[in-house]
DNA sequence: TTAACTATTTAGTCTACTTAAAAAATTAAA
DNA sequence: TTTAATTTTTTAAGTAGACTAAATAGTTAA
């Protein structure tokens, strides 16, 4: 067989058909973010790149695969922008200050990235079942991340050693996915801040000396 | 006209009607919870109840509009479980334990309710964006609830002044939410126990006191 | 018994995902 | 360049599910 040529052929067309794949993923991107998955119909994205709905299945097994593969690229951009910041730090930072620059980088990611994140987060709910369990694949390795800090905080005796890592882990996301839902750009108070603040409240604790 | 009669009228046919419309609302919210939103077909409701799909018209607008009603029943047995928990408490109680019983009536709605609560919750992304919104109005009327204590624990000097209340409430029911994604009967730990360490976590802190 | 009202069914419309076959466009070979 | 093969897009039809209007059945009041 003629490998050479294959290859050569393989490539050429991969600029194109893949061109072709990720306007359809951009467009339908931006159209999830805006309308949600229910309020999007094939036929929405397909008249924004000037093609007809069923052209979209030569590319896409599904509208359930279509919205898999956006809310992958999503899931994964949350990780890397997470992963930067952490990496980002001087070598000797404490354990606060790693989950803090952690806590940015998870609500900068979640609140100021693009229509594939948003997508993501957003509409997860809205997503159907098969979809949101792939997600939830991708969501455990990133938690993994989280659990090796925090493990690793309460090895250096930083965290208390009668704290439950997996519930704390839990919490804490919970509270920065929170954010999502009542975030707004004109609040008074930046990305970074409402992080820094948040990790506080578990970190310092909100009582006063008396009241514990 | 005659009022009398018709009033009289009205209340037999009540029960009767009242009792069709309760009990596809019943059917609805197991379906919903075991199978979402859209993963139910109005078919499907009427099935169950040995009806044609057809007449659930005559009792509801529309797919909308019956699971709102189910939303909203939901919604507001998770505030009157809250509430009861917090009045069940001595006069003298701290803040810490209206907090603490705050958050158990919560998850203890969230977790072991029947499908009504369990569909408001699990499902509510899932829904229409207009139901969402109503959802919205109930649940703002709860977290106003939170707000209340939050501000008296505060005015009390039990916790530090410089705390910014709206954050640490969002936070608090952030992460008490999360729960729901996470929470088995199978665990070691009982609901109870759960939102007294994650109460707990934000009240104390996690942090040693080396690391502050 | 009849008239009015209530409740349910039937039959069909509409929208949106999906599929299979046909057509068009592109690429490779002769 | 022409032909053949392959890739990509369109067309047209199929299917499922929400919804509607008209017909029918059942119930209540006079």
């Amino acid at each position: 067989m003629n490998t050479k040529i294959k290859v050569e052929k393989a490539k050429s067309e991969k600029t194109k058909v893949k061109k072709t794949k990720e306007n359809i993923l951009d467009a339908a991107a931006a159209l999830f973010s805006k309308h949600g998955y229910n309020g999007t119909a094939l036929r929405d994205i397909a008249d924004a790149l000037e093609m007809k709905a069923g052209s979209l299945y030569y590319h896409f097994d599904s509208k359930e695969q279509l919205v898999l593969e956006i809310l992958t690229i999503g899931l994964e951009n949350i990780i890397d922008t997470v992963i930067r910041r952490v990496e980002e730090l001087p070598e000797n930072s404490s354990s606060k200050e790693i989950l803090v620059a952690a806590a940015k980088g998870h609500l900068g990611a979640l609140l100021e990235k693009g229509d594939y994140t948003s997508t993501s987060i957003r509409n997860y709910g809205q997503m159907p079942v098969a979809v949101q369990k792939e997600g939830r694949i991708i969501r455990d390795r990133y938690e993994s991340m989280w659990r090796k800090w925090l493990v690793k905080a309460q090895e250096r005796g930083d965290i208390k050693a009668s704290v439950d890592l997996k519930i704390l882990r839990l919490s804490i996301l919970g509270a920065l996915n929170r954010t999502l839902a009542w975030y707004s750009k004109k609040g008074d108070l930046s990305i970074d801040e409402i992080a820094e603040i948040q990790v506080g409240f578990v970190w310092d604790g909100i009582a006063t000396d008396d009241a514990r």
